[in-house]
DNA sequence: ATCGATGCAAAGTTTTTGCAATGCT
DNA sequence: AGCATTGCAAAAACTTTGCATCGAT
């Protein structure tokens, strides 16, 4: 498959520009997180079972900056990482976990905002939402129990 | 001040509800996150001394279960906590580790979208967004340098 | 007096670091 | 050959658990 190729000739070219080394490892830390899509260090350590964890997460710090893949915090646990070409927002249900995605550009209106607001840059890329996927949503009405965090402010 | 008194009466009460009980420490928790707003569990820990680190996970875990504190993931490090009536959204600089606030109304057009779209609840309280603040931005100009990624989609 | 809450110590998880061996270039 | 990279082992950082004691009700 030339995509392959072409992405691996990619990797090498990026890293040898700073004087860095192609190395299996970084190819298939790579190919992993490609895969997997937000996938936690651990998840894919599993995948690449022949890397050893450190390496696992050296190679993702070393990825991240050369601005192959990033990483987001969609929960309690572990950052995930995705390739970089992987752009999407996530909504995280925080009552089930589900993790969905939508389209980037459902952000362009409140980066506008934040930009002219607060100066701020949004990566969207990065970003995890937090909330109730549709099924949870639904099924809220039969629940008021303990442990359940739920009240929208008033407006 | 009868601010204070009246907190502290809802507290006692929310527990009692539950067949809990006011203990100083769960007091002096809640307003450690009160007072530090987005402080992680160390931090409160080193405010309120006197109490125990388990317990402060412990009453972290329980206030949030209350519904009186909300943690958010600002970073790589350990999630934050702020009290739950500290509505606003997390701008946190993924450059500086800057963290600002605005009011949650900003999100709420995109919280329409969403649901609209995705059937998907937004809890804007929760909220972290990352990217770059106003500081960090203006620099971007006068660095390429080997440690940031920066790359914003076409459109 | 009862039973929930706390503190201590110990274990579990996740991530980082030091260093000798390995392997790109 | 030179120097970045890897793997292993150990340390560090963060969080949870068990249990005896303490304290709110």
């Amino acid at each position: 498959m030339a995509k392959v190729d072409v992405e691996q000739v990619r990797l090498r070219d990026t890293l040898h520009d700073k004087g860095l080394r192609m190395t299996e490892q970084r190819r298939l830390v790579l190919n992993a997180v490609r895969a997997l899509e937000h996938a936690t260090p651990e998840q894919i350590c599993r995948e690449v079972a022949s890397v050893n964890i450190t390496t696992v997460y050296r190679t993702l710090e070393l990825l991240e900056r050369l601005g192959l893949v990033r990483h987001t915090h969609l929960g309690h646990g572990a950052p995930t990482y995705s390739a970089q070409e992987h752009r999407h927002v996530h909504l995280v249900c925080h009552r089930c976990g589900h993790v969905d995605e939508v389209p980037v550009r459902q952000l362009a209106e409140l980066a506008g905002t934040l930009r002219a607001t607060a100066g701020f840059e949004l990566d969207a890329s990065h970003l995890a939402l937090s909330g109730r996927c549709a099924g949870c949503a639904d099924s809220v009405s039969a629940h008021s129990t303990y442990s359940v965090v739920d009240d929208q402010e008033p407006s």
